[in-house]
DNA sequence: TTAAGTGTTGCTCT
DNA sequence: AAGAGCAACACTTA
């Protein structure tokens, strides 16, 4: 589930529920999620820390807290970030929970185990050290700067989009979405693109993923919530397109499963 | 029961 | 060197 819409939304729930919230206790559930970052060092680190900021970098998410360090989020499949009024609604999945000494707690779950929860010195240093591209809604990416980092690409033009060096933030599923919205088929090359069309490319990808944070992307049916013509509801076996209402075609493209229109992406 | 899957990394081959 | 393909990770669901 997690992708840029998806971490914006957890963005949100961090910024009113958490910010300037200071950590009481941490509860590491399952310290496989910490890689080899040991659950005493990152407990010892966090306790008594307040979050003062919250920064979105693709689908991650960077905690500042009042020492200067960054606590890092990432989802992989699965992975979801809850409030809790009481540490006795802890949902199942939890890995790590913070306990406020106000009110509340944290709960980060991830049933799948794909994913991350870390701390760092420092966010830049952090995004160049995961080699993330800048984010696909960054004010600074401009369409000057997109054909910037493609340029010299010659891959599908899908699995550009999904590629976080390139632009961080964008998925399988929303790469669907955005291909389908430009009316482009995910096979093409992305360096045969006229001008045109990947400027097109470029302003639907942002179309698409404002629009998913404003339908609040990452709820329970979420992709039902799309605006009408939307290829996300239909995004099954046995879906059509919701423009010509063709089958819609089922491709591998660079080992994901990719959905789309045969008639209407070209 | 088997396989596929909303993500990422690391390895191999061309 | 860029790009494609594959396995691995852990666990649920079709």
């Amino acid at each position: 589930m997690p992708e840029l819409p998806d971490v914006e939304q957890f963005k949100r729930i961090l910024v009113r529920k958490g910010l300037d919230q200071v950590i009481e206790s941490v509860i590491v559930k399952d310290a496989r999620i910490l890689g080899k970052l040991s659950t005493k060092t990152f407990t010892v680190r966090l306790c008594a820390r307040k979050l003062v900021a919250v920064h979105r970098h693709g689908k991650h998410l960077l905690v500042k807290l009042d020492d200067g360090g960054w606590l890092t989020f990432h989802f992989g499949l699965s992975g979801a970030l809850q409030f809790l009024q009481s540490r006795e609604d802890e949902p199942s999945f939890t890995r790590v929970r913070l306990d406020f000494t106000d009110n509340g707690s944290l709960a980060y779950t991830n049933k799948r185990m794909l994913g991350r929860v870390g701390i760092v010195e420092d966010a830049a240093e952090f995004i160049a050290a995961e080699r993330l591209g800048p984010d696909a809604l960054d004010p600074a990416l401009d369409f000057a700067a997109f054909r910037m980092a493609v340029e010299g690409v010659r891959r599908d033009v899908k699995s550009v989009l999904m590629d976080q060096q390139i632009i961080a933030g964008i998925g399988n599923i929303y790469s669907d979405e955005i291909l389908f919205q430009a009316r482009m088929a995910p096979t093409a090359r992305i360096n045969e693109l006229p001008p045109a069309r990947l400027k097109h490319l470029f302003v639907q990808a942002r179309k698409v993923l404002k629009t998913a944070i404003e339908r609040g992307a990452g709820s329970e049916r979420s992709v039902d919530r799309m605006p009408s013509g939307s290829l996300l509801p239909e995004r099954k076996r046995g879906g059509y397109c919701p423009r010509c209402q063709s089958p819609l075609k089922i491709l591998k493209v660079s080992g994901r499963t990719a959905y789309c229109c045969p008639h209407c992406q070209s």
